[in-house]
DNA sequence: GCATTCCTGTGACTACCGTCACATGCAAAC
DNA sequence: GTTTGCATGTGACGGTAGTCACAGGAATGC
C-alpha cells in the first residue's frame, strides 16, 4: 500500500457516512464536512501520530485499523485502545489543545480522514447531538482507563493475562460457557495489553491449557470453560 | 457536621457561582439550574457515592474536598483523583448512564450540590460552552489516566513514589528548585496514590532524606533540589 | 498526668515475575 | 528442498517490593 493524500470530497465520495461519531449529520452537512477534510492511507506498522506532536485534528478511520500505544525508553509498549474502521481517535488533543497523548500507528493497512480541529469543533458546537455522542466516548475511555488502573494496582501479572484472556473471551462469545478467540492474538501483543512479558503470558496460557480451561488449535484459542477462567479472576479481584 | 438536605435556591442563592463548569451561564440562568438542585452536607470520611450505584446525578463541590477511590476485595485502596471546591464529578454516569465506575467520599466537611442529570444534559444541549468545558476536563482525566497507566506499567514502586512527590513539589514549588509541599501527606495516601504500601513509601522518603533531596519538618515535607529528584525519575521513565 | 489511637520507621522473609538464554516450531521466501 | 525470520516454550537466577511484626512517636482525649 502507498501513502497518497488527497484533499476534498470529489475523489472518493461518501467517506464518512460510516463514521459513527457523524453518523447524526445530514447528508448535506456531512459533504460540507468531508470537503474540508484531507485523507491518507498508512500501511499497517507505520506512525500516524507521534506523540508529543502538536497538531490538533482529529482523525476518522475509515478503512483498517489503527492502535494507540506509548513506548517507555526501555523500549516497553504499551497498548492503551485500538480503533477500528468507523471510530475516530486524536480527539484529545483536539479538544483541549494539548500535545499528542500518546502514539498512533496502523495495526492494518487503513484509510484515514483528518478534520482540522477548528472545523470540527465548529460541527461540535452546531450539533450538541454529536458533542454528547464525543462525551459519550471519553466518558468509555475514563471507564476502561480506571478499569484497567484498578487491574494494575490490584492484580498479579498472572491475573491480569487470565482477565484479558476473559474479556477477549467474552467478546468472542460460543454457545454455553465456551468461546473462540480468532484470530490468535500473538502473546506479545497480549503481553502490551496487560503489561507484562511475553514470557509471562506463555507461562499463563500454558498453565491454563494444562488445568484444561484454555486450547490452542491451529486457528483459534478456544476456551472451553469460561465460567471458570471467570472465578480464577474474580475471587482475586472481588468483584 | 450533621447530614442536611434541602431543595431550591431560596435557603443559600448564589450556590453555584464558584463553579468552573457552570461559570459561562448568566445570572438567571444559573439561578434556574439551581432551583432544581439538592445539596446535602457530608462530614469528612462519609460516603457520597457508591460504585455500581445505579444513580446518574451530577455533583458540584461548593465546599470542602472530596476523593474519587475504588477498593478491591482484599481493602486495598486505590485513589483517583481529588476534587476541590468548584469542580464537579459524577459526570461519567450523566453521560452515558451506566452505573457508577467509582466511589466518592468526602475527604473534608463538605457542601455537595447534586443536579439531576436530565437537567444537566439539558443545560449541556443549549450551552455548547459548557459541553466544551466539560469534555475539556474528561480530556484531561484521560490525559492523566493514560500517565498513571505508563507509570504503572514502567515504572517500580520506588520510583512511582518519587514521581508522586515530584508532581506534589512542582504543585508547591517555592523559589529556585525548592518546594514545600504542606500539609504533609500520610504516607499510606501517597502509597493509595500510585498504587504500593505505605512501607515502601516511608523506605523511599527516608532514602531521599538521607540523600538530602528531601527533609521532613514539623510543619512540611521540603524538597531542597526538585531537579535532582526530576532527573532521578526521568531517567527511568525516559521522557 | 495517663491512655488510646494513629502514624511512622525498619528489620526479616519470601514470592513473584522480569530478564537472559537458548531450544523448538512454523511459515514464507527463494 | 533450504534458509531466514518470527513466534513460542521453558529453565535458571536474582532483585524488588509486598507482607508481617513490632517498636517508637506524636497527637488527642479524659
Amino acid at each position: 500500500m502507498t501513502e497518497a493524500q488527497t484533499t476534498g470530497a470529489a475523489a472518493e465520495p461518501r467517506l464518512l457516512k460510516n463514521v459513527e461519531l457523524m453518523s447524526d449529520l445530514s447528508p448535506e452537512d456531512l459533504a460540507e464536512v468531508e470537503d474540508v477534510c484531507r485523507y491518507k492511507t498508512f500501511a499497517a506498522g507505520t506512525q500516524i501520530i507521534d506523540r508529543h506532536s502538536e497538531t490538533r485534528d482529529i482523525f476518522f478511520v475509515v478503512r483498517g485499523r489503527v492502535r494507540v500505544v506509548n513506548f517507555s525508553l526501555s523500549g516497553r509498549e504499551v497498548t492503551l485502545d485500538d480503533v477500528s474502521a468507523g471510530g475516530h481517535f486524536g480527539e484529545l488533543a483536539t479538544i483541549d489543545g494539548e500535545p499528542r497523548s500518546a502514539a498512533v500507528m496502523a495495526i492494518e493497512d487503513s484509510l484515514v480522514v483528518a478534520l482540522p480541529y477548528r472545523h470540527f469543533l465548529d460541527v461540535v458546537q452546531r450539533h450538541p447531538s454529536i458533542a454528547l455522542k464525543l462525551m459519550t466516548r471519553l466518558a468509555r475511555i475514563v471507564r476502561a482507563s480506571t478499569e484497567r488502573i484498578m487491574d494494575l494496582s490490584t492484580l498479579a501479572a498472572n491475573n491480569r493475562v487470565q482477565a484479558e484472556i476473559l474479556r477477549q473471551a467474552r467478546e468472542h462469545a460460543g454457545d454455553e460457557n465456551t468461546a473462540s478467540i480468532t484470530p490468535i492474538p500473538l502473546h506479545s501483543e497480549i503481553a502490551s495489553r496487560v503489561s507484562t512479558t511475553r514470557e509471562t503470558v506463555a507461562r499463563v496460557l500454558n498453565d491454563l491449557a494444562r488445568q484444561g480451561i484454555l486450547e490452542r488449535t491451529k486457528e483459534a484459542l478456544v476456551v472451553h470453560d469460561v465460567e471458570r477462567l471467570s472465578d480464577m479472576v474474580e475471587e482475586v479481584r472481588g468483584l
